[in-house]
DNA sequence: AAGCGTCCCGAACATCGTTCGGCACAGCGA
DNA sequence: TCGCTGTGCCGAACGATGTTCGGGACGCTT
């Protein structure tokens, strides 16, 4: 992970249908290079994989929530079982396993709020584990654009190798 | 909004960086159909974009946390402003405006221990507005590999075309 | 039944992805 | 000081891909 590779990394968080070609130009380096290193990258697991982001509403899921669970008993199995249901979910979008009050915040994104409220009573309150549920609407969702590998004390980053080269 | 589209972006949001004839045949129609259609799409909106997802424990972020936040008084500008600032913090994933008892959800990764709670009260206490901090861990973070629309009634999606041609 | 609009296709050209041989530099040991 | 070695990068070349464009099929309207 030098600086190349975090430029790399950063410049595929904003835009990952990049050609090879333009990533290339705008990090400085050859095509060839890029592709190498974006390869290695990938093999390493620092890129773990591309996604669209899709406009929720336009699917027609205009409502998002965040549901926060609590499980009981919290068993190690009890945990587990609850977090693949609920990863399985269609209204789904993430799930968080957390620790403080609850066990979980799911992420949703549904039709309306009838909808919603069908989630919260149908879905999880069904299920006998779920000992408590918070329901908050998600107004707004911003995620950032580029996430820059933090100034980086120790980790298991390898060292930076020294600038080479032209 | 119809079947086809459908399926472009559940495979776009899977993986962002097929090629244009990989997901042509995928969903079985010509690559120039797949482009224009995939065209259309990112100009009404519905694809917003195309995100590398990246390894946060590589980019040395091994702490991640959800921090809700309650302002005080929960007016627009501080709402917004609030928002904005937390939207720039380098150590933000993201940030939920919500609902409920807390105003903000702010997903953070960082290095270690440590830098979380130094975030936590050089950063958010630290400001007059934020009445409350409640921090949690996040143990795992999954998301849904694809998103379909979901039953979608009514919604202001176009009419799907009767199927065409051969 | 004829006209029209929509959606899709396939061929063709420009552009891109990917491989491969080789060079430049740094570090090492003699 | 000198040569050796490993690493990272480059650029040319070939195969694959992106993108445009003209045209055909179908359903709907008049």
């Amino acid at each position: 992970m030098d600086e190349l590779d975090a430029a790399l990394v950063a410049e595929l968080q904003a835009d990952a249908r990049l050609t090879n070609r333009d990533l290339a130009e705008r990090v400085g380096v050859a095509p060839s290079t890029a592709l190498e290193r974006v390869r290695s990258l990938r093999a390493r697991g620092v890129l773990r994989g591309y996604h669209a982001d899709v406009d929720l509403p336009a699917l027609g899921r205009s409502v998002q929530a965040l549901i926060a669970v609590r499980i009981r008993p919290p068993a190690r199995r009890r945990i587990e079982e609850f977090r693949d249901f609920a990863t399985a979910l269609p209204e789904t979008v993430a799930v968080f396993v957390v620790s403080g009050g609850e066990d979980f915040l799911i992420h949703v994104a549904v039709a309306d709020t009838d909808a919603l409220y069908a989630f919260v009573i149908d879905r999880l309150t069904e299920r006998p584990e779920v000992a408590d549920v918070r329901t908050s609407i998600v107004y707004q969702h911003l995620r950032r654009p580029a996430l820059e590998p933090l100034p980086a004390r120790s980790v298991g980053a390898t060292q930076p190798p020294a600038s080479r080269h032209r």
